[in-house]
DNA sequence: TATGAATGAGTTTTCATTCAT
DNA sequence: GATGAATGAAAACTCATTCAT
């Protein structure tokens, strides 16, 4: 077998990218700081991907492939708001400990300093969006609740909740809280699922 | 006129700050940056704040300080639930026109850079937990819902979501979010209202 | 049709460079942009030439000796001075359309930042300043103004007078300038003419 | 007195700039180069300058200007055409000594590969084109040659050479040939005289 | 014959900071 | 109280070149 083909040093790179924007954030991943950690030169980043942010949102691309594969299997033995909400606890105790939302919260963080990242960045939230109003659809389709929910706001809103707790995360390291938080949602589930109880008279609520 | 003070200049310095995060971010907040959009030499920064952290720490002060009193004013007439939206959203409009979450998120952010910046974050985030905090008590105090909720969780949970909305808007520029959000929150409080009712006897539900 | 012989690459890697020269200066001719315009890999470089400074000096080889072919058939016709100027302002066009001259030019621009390639440079200088001579001779020699001519002085001075016209027109793009150059000095040759007549008795001016 | 003004180290820099575009060309004055030559450090450069090309430019004017009076007083008493040449080789001798053409060459062969220098260069070309045109002026008005010299054209021609010249020279180092070149011109200067002689019957050809 | 990969040293420029005045 | 000047370190990126395949 080759030493060492292309993609396999690409992967490197993207892995020592990786780490660098989980451990210092986008704005302490520079070149010289991935290089550092990848044990490679700095050029070998421009040779494979031309550009730092281009580095980036590979790393970001491919966090989110591995992470999108893992949440839609988790997921789709979720069929109820209990589960859901199990799971939910389940893949953020992974995405917090493997930083996968770190990686997501910083590129969307550096885009205010690099304003040209922005659509790169959209464009990749974007499966998250269509994954988390999926999920809300599943279970409010056919009930009251859905003509009082835009279901793409609230997949949005539910992202930048996800997002905002990492950041806190990150700030006073209190692991506990997320937990807390699932707990609390565990709580309010029987409370709000009458409300997702189907008006319609057909059976089924099934997936759309 | 007497020539600047020592604390208008200060002001302005701080000024200059607050204009640098909120339109380049803080990784665009460099000394050069804040000194060429207030006007003055990047010494200045060193000679009154010595250092750009402790600048931006201080801008975040300012910032935070003159929030807080508009946020505690204009909360305290809001006694149910319903005004606290409608008054969450009209001082929601106000951050986002004025930059003041900017501010805090993006110093939240550049936590991950700069950790020895947490601490202090940290620090100068607590006064808004403590609102948020107590506005939750406010009314959830004496309902049943108390004992199912931690109030601190709910209020970090709330700021974070708050923070997370913000990188959106930052991302996307898509300002009518917020105001569905508000609008979906509106909806609900009626559907939730009866939850807050006091289920214990006495009278006052004893105010923050 | 057989796959790229050696010849053949040769051939693309050197006009890759010459496209390189022409359009972007010595200074911007790089291997990777050499390899970009051609299209093929950077190693190919080192590979058929060495290094790019001997790629370079075979690049002016090739374009010098395509150019001197055209200029001897061009100029063997052209027996009076007259003729020598139209063709030469012909020739003039040809050179700066195609931008041969801009290669020679560029390339001895680029000995200041590389002494080493001065002797280089100075041996393909030297076809050309033979040829001018060569043609000067064939117009002064017998003439009284032989004698108050150093033809190869004249000659390089000729050709150092080509280098800064061109350099010219890459600075401010006044395509007409030659051509009223040009004008001139068709207008000047029959005031000059009398000059070139021969002093001396025997027939023959005898061609170069 | 201060030790060390602003405008002093400007000008350590400037000078450091000419020498190294001097000896090594301008595609080997690169800042660090300049800033070991001159013994002072690379950011200095940004500081004062703001970048290289503006350095780089801002050592042109002075190189320009300090020369432009030389040449402007040098000139003055040139009222033959003899004298002119006499001059013109002394102060020629001192440019190549000097390497004052070498920057005016070397920034134009610059403009290749940094097109955007180009307008500026072609600025600080004018003063010398104007000084020159106005130098055959003073020699060609109300001769019959008047009317077929385009003297701006034929200035700009008489730079070009100069500059074409100077490439040779750090092209071969052949110091003699202008000075050859220069005796050449005497020679003629006899010859062409008579055609410089006033058409008009009205008396001095003196200045316009 | 050809090329993908890799790299040490270079590029221009910006950083936060200090210091003498 | 304020600032012009200066700087070592770092930023993103490109250079000419080598080498294994």
């Amino acid at each position: 077998m080759p030493p060492d083909t292309g993609i396999e040093t690409q992967a490197r790179i993207i892995e020592a990218a990786l780490k660098a924007v989980k451990t210092r954030g986008s704005a302490g991943a520079s070149a010289r700081t991935i290089a550092q950690i990848g044990g490679f030169n700095q050029a070998s980043i421009y040779y494979h991907f031309g550009s730092l942010k281009a580095l980036l949102l590979a790393a970001l691309d491919h966090s989110s492939n591995a992470r999108m594969e893992r949440y839609i299997s988790a997921l789709a033995a979720a069929d109820t708001p209990e589960k859901v909400v199990e799971v939910g606890r389940h893949l953020f105790d992974e995405d917090v400990a493997q930083g996968h939302i770190t990686v997501l919260s910083e590129l969307v963080a550096a885009c205010m300093a690099h304003p040209d990242l922005g659509p790169e960045v959209v464009r990749r939230l974007e499966p998250w969006v269509d994954l988390t109003q999926g999920l809300i659809d599943r279970f409010i389709k056919g009930s009251f609740l859905e003509s009082y929910i835009d279901t793409r706001d609230a997949a949005q809103a539910l992202i930048a909740f996800y997002m905002g707790i990492e950041m806190l995360y990150h700030l006073d390291h209190d692991a506990g809280r997320a937990n807390r938080l699932f707990d609390m949602f565990s709580t309010f589930v029987p409370l709000v699922a009458p409300m997702l109880e189907s008006t319609s008279t057909q059976e089924g609520d099934g997936h759309a």
